[in-house]
DNA sequence: GGCCTCCTTGAATCCGAATGCACAATTGCT
DNA sequence: AGCAATTGTGCATTCGGATTCAAGGAGGCC
């Protein structure tokens, strides 16, 4: 303490680093840009002092008068779905490889996301990516402020706007096809909450492929996505004079839940007396007990088309909104019963 | 669109509202803070100019004054664990609900520490959570920077800094104890990686309570912390010729795994040939499958401790470094036989 | 050697909000 | 009514780095 060089009291700015190295803040300033002419001897000598005072530049400051704060948005909802740290983690690491940093907000509550995008607009970020469902007079906002969105996991019906998504429909079809053709007639399904799009999609995938295959009005119970109410929603069904034959879940942890309510509580064979489907992929679907059949999300494709969207558009705003559909990996687990009983 | 009082080329300032509001830009500016001077006449016919703009305080321009971002840096790394989703989930919400923002790092290698901590210095944060951990040089650095800093679940043996914690050792002595008092005499431990400081205090933990109980020497073997691992240590430790009859490990998600591959490629029944005990208390630990004796860490109680301790540290820098330990709730589940087998 | 480029460099200005200070307007009091 | 105390408001400045412009210097070419 005390050499008299290192200041104490605030961190050290271009211009003290300018000061000790005998140039202007405009040298300093150059000397941080990439394509910015400076002499190496100028840079040395820059950089001398900037290490001796322990400089860095200000980004904020920087962000002021560049107005590029190098943050996006991310708004995230429903953590609790496992599913989602393995997107945070993607987007995260895929952002910072490009040197952009990421502004979290976890939505619990559907009032939450106004306040998140209230705070998004007031730190000028340059992008957001929202893994919750904004209305339309959010998306509005956002228009407004110029700021590019994309969408994951949700395309919101009206307005063209950037989205990156899993076909869930597709893939729930195909899990429909894979009980129906091993004979399963009796099939019911456990939603996700109503307010989930994601939710939304794959029932309707599923109802409408019953349809096609003449199973009408299926059983439907509606969960919250927990491993707690795949259990309860199973007792539900399982209670009823007609037991299904098949649950399809929307989600894989809700799938695990019945399959631990089916085998302790009933007694069942999965997929020996019941069949039973997942979707989402997440790490438990593959442990030994349960062996899904399911459809995984590439995590690793969507979180990377993401930001290379958004990126896009933050470079260049004239950029036309865009969909990336991808398929899911179909993954046929030991969970439903492959064929006809009868064969 | 186009009623043309909208601007449209650059999102509105305090000087537009205060043009359109008949004020000074000071007076906008003081509209939007709290204690100051503002007569309520002149608030109305601010809040209605930037109603008509769209006008949001610049968060940026603001913390260049301030000197205050009002955001934290959270470092968070092995989010693959499934214990730190959560973890980040209750930060997050318990900041967001003291007027603070998130900046997100993540972690996957060694040397990602170094790069986040200078984006963290870049951007001005008012003080930083981490859940990896750090070289005292890079402590020294957040000193000299004047940023308060908590360390999540790992406390660096040199130097005074605050942290929170799950209590480790006490709760891995705990399963040990239980382990031993039913009989179980050949232990064997699964350690996560090396360099997680939460694993090697488990390990020592387990180790130091077995030498007490005079089993010296136990089997070791390294994951790192993945289920896959779980199973392929377990496999490596029932290869051996003396088979352990319990194995303790690391996290629950090797526990799992080594339940699976206990099971699946042995035979073995579980707790019935082999008991395995975790640490965590994730939610498949419960799944009917497993049922996990393990201990779980109080992770609501350590995120709100953790945001507390931070806060206060920002408000004051001059409260001094605290250290807040937290006991794991015990959960006995069925997965490690709790009696003497002969009894 | 003279002239013209090109490259460096510094001075000045700007980004948008917060705030100290001074002055104006209002209220309270005698 | 007259003066002090209080509140409200605007002006000017500040935060730290980026950028424009113009001037200075080095090198190339005829």
């Amino acid at each position: 303490m005390g050499t008299g060089r290192i200041r104490h009291n605030r961190r050290a700015t271009s211009y003290d680093v300018a000061k000790l190295a005998g140039v202007s803040q405009s040298a300093v300033s150059r000397v941080y840009k990439d394509g910015a002419s400076a002499s190496p001897a100028m840079r040395k000598r820059v950089l001398e002092a900037a290490e001796e005072v322990g400089y860095r530049p200000n980004a904020i400051a920087r962000g002021l008068i560049t107005r590029r704060s190098n943050m996006v948005g991310v708004i995230i909802s429903r953590m609790t779905n496992l599913n989602y740290p393995e997107v945070l983690v993607g987007l995260t690491r895929a952002f910072s490889e490009r040197g952009i940093r990421v502004l979290l907000f976890t939505i619990e509550r559907e009032g939450e996301t106004a306040a998140a995008l209230d705070q998004l607009l007031q730190y000028q970020v340059d992008g957001v990516v929202t893994a919750a469902m904004l209305t339309r007079d959010q998306l509005k906002v956002l228009e407004h402020a110029r700021i590019p969105a994309v969408f994951f996991n949700r395309s919101p019906k009206d307005g063209s706007v950037s989205a990156v998504r899993c076909d869930q429909e597709a893939g729930e079809r195909w899990l429909v096809r894979q009980l129906v053709e091993a004979g399963h007639r009796n099939l019911a399904i456990i939603t996700g909450p109503e307010d989930s799009a994601v939710s939304v999609e794959r029932t309707r995938g599923a109802i409408s492929q019953l349809g096609d295959l003449g199973i009408r009005n299926p059983l439907v119970v509606t969960g919250d996505y927990s491993y707690e109410s795949g259990r309860r929603c199973c007792r539900q069904m399982l209670a009823m004079p007609q037991r299904p034959d098949a649950i399809i879940a929307a989600n894989d942890m809700m799938a695990i839940g019945c399959i631990d309510e089916a085998r302790e509580r009933y007694g069942l064979a999965v997929p020996g007396n019941l069949s039973i489907v997942g979707f989402d992929g997440i790490g438990p679907s593959s442990f030994a007990a349960y062996q899904l059949t399911t459809v995984q999300q590439p995590v690793e494709r969507m979180t990377k088309a993401t930001v290379a969207m958004l990126l896009e558009r933050i470079e260049d705003s004239s950029v036309s909104p865009e969909e990336r559909v991808f398929a899911g990996y179909r993954i046929t687990g030991s969970s439903a019963r492959l064929t006809s009983p009868d064969q």
